[in-house]
DNA sequence: CGCGGCTTTGATGTTCATCAAGTAAAGTGG
DNA sequence: CCACTTTACTTGATGAACATCAAAGCCGCG
């Protein structure tokens, strides 16, 4: 845990603190608690009380939530897709787990601090309704797309998610298992492996362990789009 | 379009407008437009500007989108679960259609007249914030449940939502075709009725057109549970 | 009353899960 | 650091779940 005061030179200040004052600024920023996480550490667990507003500042995780002893990835996040944000005004406890898939660094306040804010800040209310709007849209969005594509179309639909969203390169080294792609796309483990060799014997993507390289987006995007 | 000033008696009041003071009633009263809508009518347009900020006063609804042709259903909405919410504050233009499903009488107001409203009542901004934090939390659960359940359990699961969520009873008529259903759970529309004969064949439900009646609601509840 | 959409059932084929079995990789304790 | 254990990955074979195609009856509505 760690709280340098140096709020003002964050990057994500013009992002999420947009509409908040010097003063208010400075209050907030001897209050926050910035936590470090090494990938494969437990961020929020399910069913635990929700006591802070956590953003992430760097690294990327997974929503997740246990279901018949299986895990059911919700969706994978990166910096600004904020974190515990889901249920964090709505209920006493999370929904969902959160978990770091890379090093990772949250930053967190008092969920009544976050409130009184509101309370007090118009500007910065609205900028956060606008903020969590747009995520739980995404979320659906994304959610919708998968379900309406037949295996094959998933596959491609995540690769290019990894590609286009997280990574912004045609090659990356995917952050999460065959088992995590299947748990976030609803098919078995098998079935996600036999279909990425399928895409490599076809020259699609080339495979190696975890790094993947996009050999012919264009075909992809179709096998996405057709489902 | 009517506009009889009797937002303080309406019975929505205290449940959306927790936090609005007498004054800011008068003149919310005096702006706001009510609409009626016929089973069947289209109420908001997919791709549409959005303009105003819409929420159910009585009626059903159903969300959907278009995508490859065919309708996607989201989610089927009674009052409060406010209608124009996903996209409100996040997108100029609407992502997904609303149509009524029952006679349905909508309330809105101009979009920058709730946003002004946000910016200068705290209290106003926070209730909106959890109410809207808790509607797309409970699409998003919902849309993880159906996920994860094999087509007997997703009809239960969607005969359990009307009976309980929707119409509190154990008979009900179906506000929706079979086909809307197949929409709705991502199944074809002949599968659909196969497990809804096969429920009536193990008597579990009762079937007369779009009447149900459920018989054994302790199978239907581990058929939904079990997947 | 007749047309189009909704409903229903059956037959067939495709897609996907399950089971099995083996290899590779990664973590663990002596 | 090596033997050991566990977990991840991979491929094949089989069967179950589901989509598709087809055909016919039904219902509401102009």
């Amino acid at each position: 845990m760690v709280n340098n005061c140096d709020c003002e030179g964050c990057e994500l200040r013009s992002l999420f603190f947009n509409n908040v004052s010097a003063t208010e600024l400075i209050s907030l920023c001897t209050i926050k608690i910035e936590k470090t996480f090494i990938k494969g550490e437990l961020i929020i667990e399910e069913g635990s009380e929700i006591e802070d507003f956590i953003y992430l500042k760097s690294g990327l995780v997974k929503l997740y939530r246990i279901s018949d002893d299986e895990e059911q990835i919700i969706t994978i996040a990166k910096p600004l897709d904020f974190v515990s944000l889901l249920s964090v005004f709505s209920n006493r406890h999370f929904k969902y787990s959160v978990r770091a898939l890379e090093d990772s660094v949250t930053c967190s306040l008092k969920i009544q601090y976050v409130k009184d804010l509101v309370k007090s800040n118009g500007n910065f209310a609205l900028d956060l309704l606008e903020k969590m709007n747009r995520i739980a849209d995404n979320i659906i969005i994304e959610s919708l797309e998968i379900r309406r594509k037949h295996l094959r179309g998933r596959i491609a639909h995540v690769l290019l998610y990894f590609a286009d969203y997280i990574y912004s390169s045609h090659e990356f080294d995917l952050p999460i298992s065959r088992k995590e792609i299947a748990e976030y796309i609803g098919m078995t483990t098998e079935n996600v492996i036999r279909t990425l060799s399928e895409f490599r014997k076809d020259k699609i993507i080339k495979i190696n362990g975890k790094t993947i390289e996009i050999i012919n987006k264009p075909m992809l995007e179709k096998i996405s789009a057709l489902g």
